[in-house]
DNA sequence: TCTGGGGTCCTCACACCA
DNA sequence: TCTGTGGTGTGAGGACCC
């Protein structure tokens, strides 16, 4: 789903020579467009667009709405007004995570080393699976087959020396399509491209590049490096001048190592009410402490992210005395947070809370501070909502929750209130 | 036009310490 | 004792990715 800029002759035959080539990236259409379509057939050829509320984004397009314009990432106003006849599909990330999940392991038949770079995309490298499976456009071309057999929808694959190589030739061949970039053709190949196209180059660094002149990949790379370094900084100045000769010696890393765990949302109006914007931080710990506990970690640094109604981002963070992953403290912790921070009187559009510094629980056993050596109520808390999780795995997430949220999520007026459970 | 949600990485500023 | 310097940790913010 990649939104960077493409050249209109880059997708042509840079030759056939793959023995410099094992890394593959393999990219799903309009992916969760696509998951929709195989179970409403009857929507295909027409304009799909998957989003959410009207003051979300479009998270997909289908091909026949991007003729009209229309991308990821548009406000869903502008989306409309461009394609009017459009049929918005609310998202089922529950659904696009099990074919996902499905896909993922056909991967897998190929080779181990399978590096998942988001839901809908994927590296490969097939060095070790080219005297089983032969070379590597050959297992392009079987791996596209069983992903269209198994679950209705298509991917494209780029093929080339390195990681972000490939990664440009399979945006390039999309829709449905593969693309071989011969090691040999590597830096002509780069150098027919936008700078936009380049992986780390969005709008803003765009931009600035475009002051100094820079308009394509071969004008960066004809750029003097202190220049560069000049204009982006010194660590993206390097990187973009690597990246711009084909330097990019980056393994397919199977394993991701996570390094914060977060959940954000937007309020359906800007509010000034704190009793609300207080709930909205409960759920938000809530989710971020029994994400923490279901991968055995615990976070050192608790970070808050407040977008006011004039779109200004503020975040703040603080680092424990110890680690944690009890919901509780991370409310407390981002509720001070939120409570210390000015904001001139402006309302809230969106609230998120973000665990940082993460470390495995089994390596990082908890000092309590005195007040709660004396409280005992540490442990307590901890069992309490490792007991909530388990329930929640057996019922489902709404299951249980704090009671502040029971309250707030309760129609008014109901005799029958959901089954939930005060554990706040 | 009016901007989601989940992440990662980088830069800069500042405090603290040796 | 004072001053300068460099390393490290922390916090804030920005840009980027899908």
């Amino acid at each position: 789903m990649s939104r960077a800029p493409r050249s209109s002759t880059a997708y042509r035959d840079w030759g056939s020579d793959e023995s410099g080539c094992s890394i593959m990236h393999i990219d799903m259409d309009a992916f969760f467009a696509s998951v929709e379509l195989v179970g409403r057939p009857d929507l295909r050829g027409r304009p799909i667009i998957v989003g959410g509320s009207e003051r979300a984004v479009v998270l997909a397009a289908s091909y026949e709405a991007r003729a009209f314009g229309v991308h990821s990432a548009m406000p869903m106003g502008a989306a409309l007004r461009m394609c009017p006849h459009a049929i918005v599909i609310r998202p089922n990330h529950h659904e696009y995570r099990r074919v996902s999940a499905g896909v993922m392991e056909v991967l897998r038949d190929v080779t181990p080393l399978v590096e998942q770079v988001s839901v809908d995309e994927a590296f490969l490298d097939v060095s070790g699976a080219r005297r089983r499976s032969g070379p590597p456009s050959v297992i392009a071309a079987e791996l596209r087959r069983r992903i269209e057999s198994r679950f209705g929808i298509t991917a494209s694959v780029g093929i080339a020396a390195s990681k972000s190589v490939a990664k440009l030739a399979s945006s390039h061949a999309k829709p449905n399509g593969v693309l071989l970039v011969p090691r040999a053709a590597t830096v002509d190949f780069l150098h027919s491209l936008p700078v936009g196209a380049l992986w780390g180059v969005g709008e803003k660094t765009a931009d600035t590049l475009a002051r100094w002149g820079i308009r394509t990949v071969e004008d960066l790379a004809r750029t003097d490096p202190m220049t560069l370094q000049r204009a982006v900084g010194v660590a993206g100045g390097r990187h973009l001048m690597d990246l711009a000769w084909g330097r990019d010696p980056r393994p397919v890393e199977p394993r991701h190592e996570e390094k914060s765990i977060g959940a954000e949302t937007t309020f359906v109006e800007d509010t000034a009410d704190s009793a609300l914007i207080d709930a909205r931080i409960l759920a938000l710990a809530d989710q971020c402490g029994s994400r923490l506990r279901e991968r055995g970690f615990s976070a050192r640094t608790v970070a808050v992210k407040i977008r006011t109604e004039d779109f200004r981002t503020l975040s703040r963070a603080a680092t424990l005395d110890s680690p944690t992953d009890v919901s509780r403290e991370i409310y407390l912790t981002a509720r001070t947070l939120v409570a210390g921070t000015d904001l001139h009187g402006l309302r809230v559009r969106l609230i998120g809370v973000r665990a940082e510094n993460l470390e495995v629980t089994e390596d990082s056993p908890r000092q309590l501070t005195l007040e709660e050596a004396v409280l005992e109520d540490h442990g307590a808390r901890r069992e309490a909502e490792r007991a909530l999780d388990e329930v929640r795995h057996r019922f489902g997430r709404s299951a249980l929750g704090p009671a502040a949220l029971v309250a707030s999520s309760r129609p008014v007026g109901a005799t029958t209130a959901p089954a939930q459970r005060d554990l706040s």
